[in-house]
DNA sequence: CCGTGGTCTGCATACGTATGCTTGTCAAGC
DNA sequence: GCTTGACAAGCATACGTATGCAGACCACGG
């Protein structure tokens, strides 16, 4: 592809190929009268410096990977662009590597392709962090943790979260309580769900093992769930859902059902994303700054790729923030 | 990064480096027991070869870059999952290189980093694609077009699809009908805006001059369109929207407002993204098929690709969907 | 006039992998 | 027994840029 190379620009300036390569990148140890001249050969040429070569000279990429389940899930793309914009300002550029099944291969990520690399859907369970950390390839968790704290990490402190969230139902006055969580294998599933359920014991409250549903955190997963909930015989007066999207699809089943929300069902959910803001969804949520976890996550990763060790556990508090799905149980 | 190199390996094995870049690529001039013995080592050492030596060794990356506006935007991952699924089955991986302000500089994507590049959000006089075409990078534009048609491109029918809306409102009955458009400089813009004035043109109708909005394509800005439009002496019966997100924000506008929709307001979107399709938003819109398009655009980029001079400029059908947010004028 | 120091440029080479060509080995064929 | 050929592995080098080191050149001071 590079039909133009530092040597043709050398020989049209006639000078040789290393102060081409210096002479760009604007070193001091090359005069001004030849920088000149040099630019105007590689201007003349439209010459565009391979960034192949330049990597494997330096072996440095300027790169950074971030690995996220589908985009399609408007969560992530939220976490990305904090990440993205943190990384950017100190001069990295962020490549988006999608995780569909969760189990991707860490050699990916480890073959000299990125500098850093930033997890964000980490199951509890992965072996990809340590396989990053066996390499020595600078890494950081955001958003999910492991059961294993072996790499720095930042997250939401979403066992608070969750016990907020149980604390505001039992106050409203809500006894069925129903608890629609993300997976068990996701740090940010258990947590919420725990937490939800330590709250409601400070009031004395335990939620029916009929009213959990345990299930992937998308659209239609929670409206499914929700439809079976509010089908029983003795449906929840409130459902506290494990995130936004998941909240969802309760209001789309409560409307599909003719349930009226706030009136007669209460839904939370857990994010803010932009969309819980929206008039129009207007979510009762917990919300997380992921601005802040964001540009947390890149100055731990910023620390490793400077040489240092770094072993930190960042955690966040959420605040609860009160929209138009909520109320007293009818 | 690499601390392991083929050499490494050949040593450990007891042969040269060529050999065990023959035999970890399976090639048929190394012996079967050489292989095993090759294969050993690698697994040993754990080795995992370097991309960048690969990359410039062989002159090519098997990566595609896909430029998009802001991910934060839903329409785009839902574009990029079907352009990422057709890149994978073909080998190669996907890029998303982000184009916040819509003035990227070419040469980022002509360094050598990529294989090819798709362009989903180019403006009308973006001089990205010739600049593209001028280093014989292979190229595709998917969703937008430009004013020039150098470069081959996939793209929806939008002046048809914007003809269907403007039939379907007039037949419903609508005369004060109002269109908050996208950019007047991207293609979808321009194409749908201009499709919905032949649609009412057919009918004998026009947009009256003070019910034309146009902002760019997100939600706070179609909320604003809208809050205007329906505060006015004689509001619109009818918003036709230049996408979905821009529906959403009217929709937005109109709960705020406590205008009912449909009852008292019809609005009506283009794109039809999945949250459309939600029980708890249910937009009437115009279908895009994004999976036949993205097949599309990835199979004249792989053309190309494989070494052959393409030109073609598909465009496909799209579809108007009736969902719950239209009626006639009150 | 020679030596010294500073400034600019070029030479040689490194980075890690892939590949054309050559060499070596061995078995089969005449 | 020598040739032929197939097969396996190694040697040399290419890909494009960056950098340590040496050398050239110039000006200046003694």
């Amino acid at each position: 592809m590079p039909k133009v190379t530092s040597f043709d620009v050398a020989r049209l300036a006639g000078v040789s190929q290393p102060t081409v390569s210096r002479a760009l990148r604007d070193l001091p140890s090359v005069s001004p009268q030849t920088k000149e001249r040099v630019r105007a050969a590689a201007r003349q040429l439209a010459y565009i410096p391979h960034d192949q070569g330049r990597a494997l000279s330096t072996r440095t990429t300027r790169r950074v990977a971030v690995v996220s389940e589908a985009l399609t899930n408007p969560f992530y793309p939220q976490l990305l662009e904090p990440l993205r914009g943190a990384l950017e300002r100190n001069g990295y550029a962020t490549v988006v590597v999608t995780d569909g099944d969760g189990d991707l291969a860490g050699e990916v990520l480890a073959d000299g392709s990125f500098d850093g690399v930033v997890l964000t859907t980490a199951r509890r369970g992965s072996t990809v962090a340590r396989e990053l950390a066996r390499r020595a390839v600078p890494h950081v968790l955001a958003n999910r943790v492991l059961d294993e704290p072996e790499s720095p990490s930042v997250a939401m402190d979403n066992p608070a979260g969750g016990a907020a969230v149980g604390r505001f139902v039992a106050t409203l006055g809500h006894r069925r309580i129903a608890s629609i969580e993300g997976p068990d294998d996701t740090s940010t599933g258990r947590d919420r769900a725990l937490g939800l359920r330590r709250g409601l014991r400070e009031h004395g409250l335990r939620i029916h093992a009929g009213l959990v549903r345990q299930v992937p955190f998308d659209h239609d997963s929670g409206r499914a769930a929700t439809r079976e909930l509010l089908q029983r015989d003795e449906p929840p007066t409130a459902i506290v859902c494990g995130n936004d999207v998941l909240a969802f699809g309760a209001l789309s089943a409560a409307r599909e059902l003719g349930v009226d929300v706030p009136g007669a069902l209460t839904v939370v959910g857990f994010d803010d994303i932009a969309l819980s803001s929206w008039p129009v969804i207007n979510l009762t949520t917990v919300h997380c700054d992921l601005d802040a976890l964001g540009r947390r996550a890149v100055d731990l990763l910023l620390a490793q790729l400077r040489g240092g060790r770094v072993a930190g556990h960042d955690v966040l508090a959420p605040t609860l923030v009160l929209r138009g799905t909520h109320g007293p149980p009818a």
